[in-house]
RNA sequence: GGCGGCGUGGCCGAGUGGCUUAGGCAAGGGCCUGCAAAGCCCUGUACAGCGGUUCGAUUCCGCUCGCCGCCUCCA
């Protein structure tokens, strides 16, 4: 059974589901007005561990994650540039997909975008302003946060305090400082919708409750982001939620920030490495592994050390699925075997029946990714313990369960080494037999050749492989 | 000003009231190897500081110091 941190809760808590067996997620998308940077690619991670590891279990996940195409930053980002925020918008989600394949992020089963959803937003706001929790004034439609009794839950603060503790003040028509815009009135040159408020756009708070209760449907299973969305943004989702009288998100999840130097990564400060830029600089699987070790409520520090680090532990794993054939090919089936005990674990069993058990467990306990991970190592030692004493079905069997348990989070071990080239095959064979000569001389400077090509030489029992090394 | 979080060995990073000195990376020693590579074995006794609770605290409470986040767009 699976227990998360429920920010409403405030507290680690068992998550029932709607409908058993499956689980509907709402994970908050990004903005399209520009590249993603190492946090959007943490936020997509996690989730993505969250829902393939359910799905190797068995759960049917459904998971809506939101592209914002309509926004201030995208137009001002338009204006800067001197073309539409329909350009802008529709080639940074395109550079946002992009990114997401090459991650081995899945794509949402559903990826709804805000400008498709503008009748239904007006429908919306329509029944809150009926409802007098939504006024209008000259700059747009304002929802009255004091009319919902309990704002401020995901904030942990009462709405005595958020009102004391508002800081910024932009807006004078606003009757509370807590009250936020659900209609912007459109200034000339900006994308409009006519609605019955005059020409505008709908205020960012309120895609994600129309979309996700449109998508997944009423008292859905998990809404999710960044920390921080936890207030306002979701705080206002609740909010409208509320007042449209549905029954909203069970459970609340946010993470933890991709920090830089100690600080909070972010675009607005320029305190950010950009996602492609890591992409196409290091193994994306690094990244990856990085995000697993951390637990997803710590802050993460992402460092060209601390990448390359996961680059060395990435190394490890590939080589022992290379030396005992656990390739990504091996799939799921250890762990199956874990959820149906009953079944025999072939050569190796116990071992790999306690790791693979607890390396769910630890996964049940809010995501503890890091806890998980650790029980992998300790079963890729054991793995290649077993081939050094000469146990290789016993190894092979301990390496497929590790294979397979990273590959139920997304992880997926190289065990070829990459197509070698004819001339390469030929230094390589010439090299074995000049070894047979005891020519070591002309084999060492054979293997120097081989490493100027790029590759390392492995000398097995088997005989002699090449892998790549890198750059 | 309101609210919240964090401080673990060289680095990253879990966890727990007294048996894990988690795990990874790096480092040192050893084994294996023609030499390497890969791998295996061994090694470092960390928990910001000061008090308190307790038979016992890294883990509970208080204080101090340091750092960070939200309250404004933000994963």
């Amino acid at each position: 059974m699976l227990s998360l941190h429920d920010t409403a809760l405030g507290r680690v808590t068992e998550i029932v589901t709607r409908d058993e067996g499956k689980l509907a997620m709402y994970v908050c998308g990004p903005t399209v007005y520009d590249v993603p940077h190492l946090g959007h690619g943490r936020s997509a991670l996690v989730y993505d561990v969250l829902r393939r590891w359910l799905e190797a279990r068995g759960t049917r996940v459904r998971h809506v994650s939101n592209v914002t195409d309509v926004d201030d930053k995208i137009i001002q980002r338009a204006a800067e540039e001197r073309r539409s925020a329909g350009e802008v918008a529709e080639e940074n989600e395109q550079v946002w997909w992009d990114a997401m394949d090459r991650l081995g992020v899945l794509r949402p089963t559903v990826a709804p975008r805000a400008t498709e959803y503008v009748a239904q937003m007006i429908e919306a706001v329509a029944k809150m302003v009926e409802k007098e929790q939504a006024y209008s004034t000259d700059f747009g439609v304002y929802f009255a946060s004091e009319t919902v009794a309990d704002y401020g839950l995901l904030a942990r603060q009462s709405l005595r305090s958020l009102k004391i503790g508002a800081r910024v003040e932009r807006d004078p028509t606003k009757r509370s400082p807590v009250d936020f815009v659900l209609w912007k009135r459109a200034k000339p040159g900006e994308p409009a919708w006519s609605s019955p408020w005059g020409s505008g756009r709908p205020g960012w708070h309120t895609e994600c409750v129309v979309m996700s209760l449109d998508l997944l449907g009423d008292d859905f299973d998990l809404h999710s982001g960044g920390l921080d969305l936890q207030f306002p943004h979701h705080e206002n989702e609740r909010a409208q939620a509320a007042a449209l009288g549905r029954p909203f998100a069970r459970h609340w999840v946010h993470h933890a920030f991709v920090e830089l130097a100690g600080e909070k990564m972010s675009k607005s400060s320029g305190n950010y490495t950009s996602l492609v830029d890591l992409l196409d600089s290091a193994d994306e699987r690094a990244f990856r592994l990085l995000v697993l070790q951390s637990h997803y409520r710590s802050p993460l520090e992402v460092t060209a050390e601390t990448i390359a680090a996961a680059e060395s532990s990435l190394a490890r794993l590939d080589a022992m699925a290379r030396r005992l054939g656990a390739g990504d090919g091996l799939a799921l089936a250890p762990v199956r075997l874990a959820a149906s005990s009953a079944e025999p674990m072939s050569r190796g069993g116990v071992d790999i029946v306690k790791h693979v058990e607890r390396f769910n467990a630890r996964m049940e306990d809010d995501l503890d990714t890091p806890a998980a991970i650790s029980e992998v190592f300790d079963l890729v030692r054991a793995a290649n313990a077993a081939a050094e004493a000469g146990e290789v079905v016993r190894a092979s069997s301990m390496a497929s369960a590790a294979s397979s348990l990273l590959a139920s989070v997304g992880l997926m071990l190289k065990a070829a080494s990459g197509e070698v080239d004819a001339i390469s095959e030929d230094l390589l064979a010439r090299r074995e037999a000049a070894r047979r000569e005891k020519d070591f001389a002309l084999a060492d400077s054979l293997r120097d050749e081989l490493l100027a090509r790029g590759w390392i030489v492995e000398d097995l029992p088997t005989g002699s492989k090449l892998r790549r090394s890198h750059q």
